[in-house]
DNA sequence: CCTACCGATCGGTAGG
DNA sequence: CCTACCGATCGGTAGG
């Protein structure tokens, strides 16, 4: 998919190359020897971008995550129903992982590395970006709840049942190595369901 | 939580202490010298017990694959209502990621560094898991669809939201640090919330 | 952006 | 289960 066209400057093509390896194999399964070698310079001139390895994970970490919430987000507080709100926001957080699979990758990949060296900084980050993202759920339940569009459940059941829906997509979507495609064929299905057990109407 | 009590013998702490490791750090981020100074042995004592480090991790990973399967099936087969077994096979399923937390560990450390020098006897073993897997929830849901417990859906959807689910809830409550219990308390909120999804009778 | 190089650590072996 | 050791590779630096 991405052709580490030599037109991009290499700082850019360092991002995409680094990103792709971190989601590969992880932050220590990542040699910055290999970083070079597919970027075609010596390893030493990773130096000019990048003053350590951590800096430059922590970096796209920090992109990635900001750029999952800067997609998926708005669509929570955009026009139209809360039913149709929070099935854009679905579309949306999926239609990142398709299109940036890398930075859904990181992500996942910070997640799962708590205990390494660099943890305190990744689980800062991310904590930080989990409590936002909580808060920007509860508002949207309560007032789903109070619009009667939502059974009047305990806002954090309502919560935990949406993250961990969209935990489970997000979770077969990257690890549904090739058959991709059926997933989003029945994301649709998956969508129904979901909102059957928690929409005050049944359709 | 674990002691690594000296009262083990090594071969069975090596098993414990390289399983957290793996759990924690991943296949790259373990290294053979940490396992053995967690034992109090030296590095090349570990050759006693495994001819590489793959060897080790891919033991390891075959156990914890093969130890869920073992805990977490039985229930989809056993007696009651198709609401019952589903809901008895999710505690089981949950159950062993608590009492088992570096065996679900490793699982999902395995899922996600493909990629890695040892990739292929990962995924083919993984592979002929979900398959087998796959097979017994599709034979599940087409009883719960005959007995009329469960709409007829597709059965492909029923098996997709099923596994879209429990993937989520174990996703959560593997990275859900400091307030596994939480999700725990809430666990059978978001189960009704599912069944009520798939359910032919809303209760 | 390069060559040359650093000490530390990697998985693994020899030999007992 | 140990000491002693291997070549390869790690992240990173010096100096240009």
């Amino acid at each position: 998919m991405s052709d580490s066209s030599s037109s991009t400057p290499t700082g850019d093509r360092l991002k995409t190359v680094a990103s792709e390896l971190f989601a590969e194999r992880g932050y220590a399964g990542t040699s910055l020897a290999e970083i070079a070698k597919r970027l075609g310079i010596r390893k030493p001139s990773l130096y000019n971008y990048y003053g350590s390895k951590d800096e430059l994970f922590m970096d796209l970490l920090t992109a990635s995550v900001e750029a999952w919430r800067d997609a998926s987000r708005p669509a929570l507080d955009g026009p139209g129903s809360h039913h149709e709100r929070l099935h854009r926001h679905l579309h949306s957080a999926i239609g990142f992982a398709v299109d940036s699979p890398h930075a859904m990758a990181m992500c996942r990949v910070a997640v799962s590395q708590v205990g390494s060296s660099l943890s305190e900084r990744v689980e800062e980050l991310l904590l930080s970006h989990r409590q936002e993202y909580r808060q920007r759920l509860e508002a949207f339940f309560i007032d789903a709840v109070q619009a009667r569009e939502v059974r009047p459940l305990e806002i954090s059941t309502l919560v935990l049942a949406w993250q961990t829906f969209l935990d489970g997509v997000i979770t077969r979507y990257l690890f549904a190595f090739g058959h991709q495609s059926l997933l989003l064929e029945q994301l649709d299905d998956l969508w129904r369901l979901f909102w059957r057990g928690i929409a005050a109407e049944i359709s």
